[in-house]
DNA sequence: AAATGTAATCTACAACTGTAAACGAAAGAA
DNA sequence: TTCTTTCGTTTACAGTTGTAGATTACATTT
């Protein structure tokens, strides 16, 4: 297991060659173009670009093949997305992260067995769940007399 | 209600000064400095620099207070965080986001509210959940051939 | 060996981000 | 009224990102 708080940013150009990379496991930046060409409109050299960069990045390595090179993931899609995606709720009002969730669940597709896997996890949570989380934006302790989380301005 | 699909990028360094601003409701730039200096070691000016930043973005609305201006939130703490929150999963392969909801699901402290209204959103959705929610990493119909999704490669 | 076709790398450049000094205007102090 | 503090705006500058042309290196064909 990755140590999903240091993760090297991905920018979204580069999460659109990872899926493909990931996807497929591993492949040639002449996969990756034609796949990636069949989405986007980026020329051949921009693709290579982005693919020297996550190599660069330590999130790709390449092997000789030849005239060519392939590409193999260096992190796994999930440790990544787990990364990603903790480093962005990091960012919210702890209070409210668990809103945020909610809309995520209501919105994305689930599977039966995401659901279940879910539900699961929320039932083993609840027994020791606080009453309320804090909100942490403001230092120090003066989150009581100064937050005013509660109350949504301007939506 | 926003439409959370058009939200202005929102910066970690722009995060910051936001939540601050949502949290009290609204602020005065020095307000801002003084409880941001407490928690980042940043200059007077890059505060304002973030400020000026976030008012051109459309984030922030000014309105003069005498000397000083007085900084008001375009645009909600919520609709803020679903719109990001989105954003992120959309780069996500489709397949995999229920386990990265898990994985979140597991990792924040939430209060008991909020796993319940997580259980409700999650039993509302099971019935009529499909039993596998498909990898959209690749373009056209290759998922069934050439998905090596299940897979996690490199961990 | 010369020409041609690919693959990879280098260079480029504008926009955005993090970070902050310099400057100007207005308000308060001397 | 002049000096100083305070607040906002402009300018700056390096690093990152999106985007891609130019160039080089090697392999394949004539």
């Amino acid at each position: 297991m990755n140590d999903t708080n240091t993760i090297e940013e991905i920018t979204p150009a580069e999460w659109e060659v990872m899926r493909i990379i990931w996807t497929l496991g591993q492949a040639s930046a002449h996969q990756v173009i034609d796949l990636l060409q069949q989405k986007r409109d980026w020329s051949d050299s921009t693709i290579k670009t982005l693919l020297g960069r996550l190599v660069k990045k330590g999130l790709l390595e390449t092997s000789k093949d030849g005239r060519s090179f392939i590409y193999k993931p260096l992190i796994s899609e999930t440790a990544a997305m787990n990364g990603t995606a903790s480093q962005l709720f990091s960012h919210l009002c702890a209070m409210k992260r668990g809103k945020t969730l909610v809309e995520l669940i209501e919105t994305l597709p689930l599977s039966r067995g995401d659901i279940e896997t879910l539900q699961a996890a929320l039932a083993k949570k609840l027994p020791d769940a606080p009453e309320m989380v804090d909100c942490d934006c403001l230092p120090g302790g003066m989150q009581e007399t100064d937050c005013n989380c509660k109350e949504d301005h301007h939506d």
